[in-house]
DNA sequence: CTGTTAGCGCTTTCAA
DNA sequence: TTGAAAGCGCTAACAG
């Protein structure tokens, strides 16, 4: 198809104004019936397209959200990116997505694009790096009239809507869930401790493992956890493991099969993972679910909010995850 | 951070006009350098950020780029995205991302938001709605100055760069594989056989059988094939099944291992899945891996030089895939 | 009911 | 070396 027309050129084949033609197609009660279908038929004939850019300028607003993202392969994000699409796909919002790889400076990149004048607001989850170093400014310095909410991975000082999981209590929960079913010690592994969230959920390890025994931490990047594990293992009287992460769990995983641990049911596994893949390991894993779509729904919720009472006051949310019981908490004979 | 300053403020508050602020800002010639020193200083100091709105409507370009995904959560299509940000990351080019979720009709609404001036061009995979009812009207009506890059799933009639899969090819390759193994009965699982991909590999496979025997053909939807191939291992003399996609890949396992025959070697499986579902099954399934990082990187690059060179020569380029050899095609004691 | 005009923020020609 | 002015495509106040 050819370039689509512009209003100027629609108003001079119908012999119009502009702002007739203008009028005419955003159905304004000032034009007759009759010149509304005659061009509203033209407009259709030549295939016009409003200019975006225009539009744009003309009302300072983009009618699109950013949407920030560390990474897509992660299940929980990715659920929800669904969370969020489903919510603004009933509104005449669109979506940007930028993901940053769990990159400080791509953060900041994709920051800068989006708040030069693409997006009306942003959802975001912050980067990896970003936590580490803790530099927020990127965030601090997005104009007041550019809304946010961040999601997960928040950061306290930025002045936004936030919805939150309850990372805390979701271990403490599967600590309890543990001792109660008589496991006495039990191991935390995470591949995500410099992140806030692997942090409040170790907190919530640490905390309720107190009375038990001193907590058992094995902290770094997945190889690194599966070694740690396979020697915590092999000594002996390790009974449980909560895994914080896709990684570890999967790392927490192949230690206790190759120490045939887990089909006899000597060891636990709580860990998280996405739906498919933990119902493929045999045994299947049990895992923290954390409704990532209803997260995401949550926080596209509240910009969508937002944008309609800018000035009402900050919200937070927290999204309730559910202990999902699959074979690796299973008493076997 | 307070609502950004414009060109115009700006020039008042150095009293100078707008023009020698925009010359000034892009390093025009015939500035000074103390006037430029002047303004670049007041521009940091206001953080002044050009309009993209203004600069779009001006240009005529939007330096973005639109990608229309079916699915974020299918492997193949989500390493695919990635190998497309990572090529355009080096650009100054953005990229805006649609999911359409297989619906056609988001396909169509993607499509129109996205050619009414919000990208300069559109790398699109369609969905399987789409490719079912046929109906590629609204990529016939892309404007002819957006350029379009399809891939994976394709369709001819579309004047366009394209990005292939080997998926013929590589059917026939597993069929030899499993040929060469000794099978003599293979089966064919697909939940994709009303996607242009689906059909290629199930002609891959119709053609390579044929002088084995009748082709199996079992198609529908996952737990359909789960039961359907169940019935058939049962009957016996099954020793393969091929199968196109991750959930007839999670189906076949699933009947194989009920049947027991998938430890003892006795059922051999060539499936489409993630490297790190495939390596935690048990056994780890062979898998048919289609490079999506490079089908993307491919399809972004082959849209890039579009830009430079509109007039060139469509292209059409081809990626092949490789057999991932694991547990699922080893011969067991 | 229709048209004229100004202006959104920016670049760029042309004039000074 | 700087500035005035036109114009990108559109909307909307105002005039007719």
């Amino acid at each position: 198809m050819k370039k689509s027309i512009t209003l100027k050129e629609l108003a001079k084949l119908l012999k119009v104004s502009v702002s007739t033609v203008s009028k005419a197609l955003n159905d304004s009660h000032e034009i007759s019936e009759s010149t509304k279908r005659k061009v509203e038929e033209a407009a259709k004939l030549h295939n016009y397209k409003p200019n975006r850019a225009a539009l744009n300028l003309k009302s300072g607003k983009t009618n699109t959200i950013g949407v920030v993202l560390p990474s897509i392969k992660n299940f929980f994000l990715s659920r929800a990116l669904r969370g969020i699409e489903s919510v603004v796909a009933n509104t005449n919002y669109n979506i940007v997505i930028s993901i940053t790889n769990e990159s400080h400076e791509k953060e900041v990149k994709s920051i800068e694009t989006l708040t030069n004048g693409m997006v009306d607001g942003i959802i975001i989850s912050v980067s990896e790096e970003t936590q580490v170093i803790q530099d927020f400014s990127h965030l601090h310095d997005i104009p007041d009239d550019i809304h946010v909410v961040m999601f997960d991975r928040v950061e306290n000082t930025i002045n936004s809507d936030k919805v939150l999981v309850d990372d805390y209590d979701a271990i403490l929960k599967a600590v309890r869930d543990l001792k109660f079913k008589g496991r006495n010690k039990i191991v935390l592994a995470s591949t995500i401790s410099k992140l806030s969230v692997g942090q409040q959920r170790t907190k919530g390890y640490i905390d309720s493992i107190k009375d038990k025994h001193e907590p058992i931490l094995v902290e770094g990047p997945e190889d690194f956890i599966e070694v740690k594990l396979n020697k915590l293992l092999k000594e002996g009287d390790i009974d449980a493991i909560i895994a914080l992460d896709e990684e570890s769990s999967l790392a927490a995983f192949r230690a206790g099969k190759k120490n045939d641990l887990l089909d006899n049911g000597k060891l636990f596994i709580i860990g998280y993972a996405g739906k498919t893949l933990s119902e493929h390991l045999s045994p299947s894993l049990t895992t923290v679910d954390q409704h990532g779509k209803k997260v995401g729904r949550t926080a596209a919720k509240l910009l969508l909010e937002r944008f309609k009472r800018p000035t009402k006051d900050i919200e937070q949310k927290v999204v309730d995850s559910t202990l999902r019981e699959r074979g690796t908490t299973l008493k076997r004979s």
